[in-house]
DNA sequence: CCATTCATTATACAGTTGCATAATCAAAAG
DNA sequence: CTTTTGATTATGCAACTGTATAATGAATGG
């Protein structure tokens, strides 16, 4: 782990002072900090879980890549497996809040259902382009059963799962999509939308393609709904 | 790793004499004892490796899923990443020789053209199906950038991958496919045929379905093509 | 039958792992 | 300023890691 963080463990202890903003309405000066140190630890763990799977990554890892100490870990999140359980958690509570996707509610056209599930879907793959993290964080715990993976099902996944099989069936009920298992066209859905995003070191060494590239995404995107929403 | 493999280790000392056969054409007993040994590390490197991922993924767990000592990794690999290379190199040459996807060549009618292309696809996801430890090793290796994906991306992915896209535009040319851009639509197919198996242990705990089932497996597939090829 | 070969096992070792506890030291409170 | 609090660091530990080397013993070739 050789890659330095912003924020280096040293540097606040090593700075001969640190006022800061005290009167800004923000409340210790110290409780600030701690919360910026909970934040860091888990933006690493978001990225070290998410790129080497949970026995692959090592919480010293995670530290150095925070720019803590590794015993901070334990601290703020008493262990490794309750600091996966707090990233997947994060992850789920930004994508529900990022995506929120309300049911075409009210009197619509086909047309306007159909732009709107076109609008849905583009919605979705901006989020994974965004946050690729998510689908490999998830892919890497979804390949085998586990402890954590029935957690997280009971949790999280589940829910999202049948909002996004609810999706499904009303653009089935439109005929946007064929009548097929809906269980069967979530998975066909979100696996065309995330791979793209999730493989994203592959698709560079493979196709010299950027997938966070503006354009490269656009393109993407124009292939999937071309494919899906007919 | 607490999963008896169904050769153990002392079985083969234990056992007051193994006459097995030696006329049978057979080469020394010993012989294939050593190719039995070899390949029970191999097939116990693929499951784990694709189960955990190469940092996650112990030789002394790959041993005891092969039922065999630790110290014979080394004895028939040497190393820990020759043995995950030689587990890739199994992968995509089974797959070359499993689908070898000719292209539908000669004088055929679109619609002729089009049912090869139904055809072709049916074959990859029974490849997916029965063979799912195939995507999520390869998957567990291309969310980062590491050496591992140079090597396996220069040896076999992107071969793989041009092929694929050379299908895809295949069919772009038929009018079976929209017009959009060919990688993207590689990664949009890939990932649709990939999921459903990939992900096997999640499908079966949100939707009690086991993707194995030749039922649930044909469900996917007329979705998948009722979706793909219009 | 014996000597040899070599697949297998036993053991060792340094580095890493998650987790725990004590020491430190700056900020907060008085 | 002094004391107290608590965020951070230093250190330790037992288990595990990949890898290396020596010991073992059964099949092989004579």
């Amino acid at each position: 782990m050789t890659t330095s963080s912003p924020k280096r463990p040293a540097a606040r202890h090593a700075g001969k002072s640190v006022p800061a903003a005290k009167s800004l309405g923000g409340p210790n000066l110290r409780e600030q900090q701690k919360e910026a140190t909970r934040a860091a630890i888990l933006q690493a763990a978001l990225l070290i879980f998410s790129e080497h799977g949970y026995n692959g990554a090592s919480t010293r890892d995670i530290a150095a890549q925070a720019g803590v100490h590794h015993a901070l870990i334990k601290y703020y999140y008493q262990s490794k497996d309750l600091l996966w359980r707090a990233a997947v958690s994060f992850l789920f509570e930004r994508q529900t809040r990022e995506l929120m996707l309300q049911a075409p509610t009210g009197p619509m056209t086909r047309a306007a259902r159909r732009e709107a599930a076109r609008a849905a879907l583009r919605r979705y793959v901006l989020y994974c382009a965004r946050h690729p993290e998510h689908a490999r964080l998830m892919v890497q715990e979804s390949v085998r059963d586990s402890a954590r993976l029935q957690w997280a099902t009971e949790h999280f996944i589940s829910r999202a799962s049948h909002a996004a099989e609810a999706f499904v069936r009303a653009l089935q009920k439109d005929g946007l999509l064929p009548p097929a298992s809906s269980p069967a066209l979530v998975y066909i859905i979100v696996g065309a939308a995330q791979s793209f995003y999730t493989l994203a070191p592959e698709v560079r060494r493979v196709w010299n393609l950027d997938p966070g590239d503006e354009t490269v995404m656009n393109a993407h995107i124009d292939a999937l709904l071309a494919v899906f929403i007919r």
